[in-house]
DNA sequence: TGTACCGGCTCCACGGTTCC
DNA sequence: GGAACCGTGGAGCCGGTACA
């Protein structure tokens, strides 16, 4: 795990990774609980086959803007190097923002991917790691530690050097997913789209009305015993506010004040019924919106219930 | 802690079905 | 034919999630 300090040695190493045509990236940022964080380290790996991360590069840049400046230049500015991080947008704040090129975004990626491919509670780097590449358990208490300090701890150092390795491996295992699922429409079977759909629709529907019926219970239920955490959920409040004016108050006070607006008003079904006539005189702009409906016909198929 | 984005929830509109 | 109801989907708000 070469951890480079020195500014001469950063620079051989950015020159040296320009000519990958791949590198797997993460970042670890001092003070980021206050509104001048800095970036601390840039974790590199250019071999996704390094499973330990001892081919990983650690540029130390913390309080070094010309390193990072020249990084973002020779390596996120270059078309011809793809980029992988995890939660792309966040590294990116640091590294460039718009003049990165050739990004990809592993937890973008996971997004896309359908549940039923990759069961999965969440998104996060540790998650995919273990449940889609089956690392061992991943520890990220040091995530928030403080990448401020000087000298970094041995701790801190292995932990760094992890997270590439993981970006690297979840990023393989997610473009595996992702070719599973993107079929072009054009060349899509729908006859085997549709006898699939109706062959577990019914079980669907069996599982999704037992939750659903099951949530309405659990709310009803913690509410009534006032109830707000269970072992496996947490009741949470929420109001909303809604604001009202009689629409001739408000156009006595446009009138009145002869205050200029081009913001549309939306006409419901009730309102173009109350103002029939004094929206006859009026130019009405109408926005027509299309929308596309799946619905079930029978099907004399033994292996479809219903 | 700050920021961007996603998803649950709610309201509303529309089309189809059922009933009188 | 018209009213009532239901299912579906769009739009917008707001809380939760993701990162360090």
């Amino acid at each position: 795990m070469p951890y480079l300090q020195n500014p001469e040695e950063i620079i051989g190493a950015i020159a040296r990774l320009k000519f990958a045509p791949i590198l797997w990236v993460d970042t670890e940022v001092a003070d980021y609980k206050t509104k001048q964080p800095r970036l601390s380290l840039i974790q590199i790996s250019a071999n996704s086959a390094d499973l330990t991360g001892e081919q990983v590069l650690i540029f130390d840049v913390l309080d070094k803007p010309d390193l990072i400046d020249h990084f973002i230049d020779e390596i996120m500015a270059n078309e011809a190097i793809a980029k992988v991080f995890h939660n792309a947008a966040f590294d990116k704040k640091f590294l460039g923002g718009s003049k990165a090129k050739n990004i990809t975004c592993t937890l973008e990626l996971a997004k896309n991917i359908p549940y039923y491919l990759a069961p999965k509670p969440d998104n996060k780097l540790k998650t995919l790691a273990e449940t889609l590449c089956h690392f061992p358990i991943v520890n990220k208490d040091l995530q928030s530690s403080d990448w401020g300090l000087r000298p970094l701890s041995q701790e801190q150092l292995d932990y760094a050097k992890l997270d590439p390795v993981y970006t690297a491996q979840v990023h393989h295992r997610l473009l595996q997913l992702q070719q599973q699922c993107q079929i072009a429409p054009e060349t899509e079977n729908i006859a085997n789209l549709t006898r699939r759909y109706r062959q577990i629709e019914h079980d669907w529907q069996m599982l999704n009305s037992e939750v659903e019926h099951l949530k309405t219970r659990l709310k009803a239920a913690m509410s009534a015993q006032n109830v707000d955490t269970t072992v496996g959920f947490k009741l949470t409040f929420s109001s909303r506010k809604a604001e009202y004016v009689k629409l001739a108050d408000l156009g006595q006070a446009i009138a009145t004040k002869q205050f200029q607006s081009d913001t549309p008003l939306k006409l419901t079904k009730a309102l173009q019924k109350e103002f029939q006539d004094l929206l006859a005189d009026l130019p009405i702009e109408e926005k027509i919106s299309q929308t596309v409906s799946l619905k079930s016909i029978d099907l004399d198929d033994p292996e479809v219930p219903f």
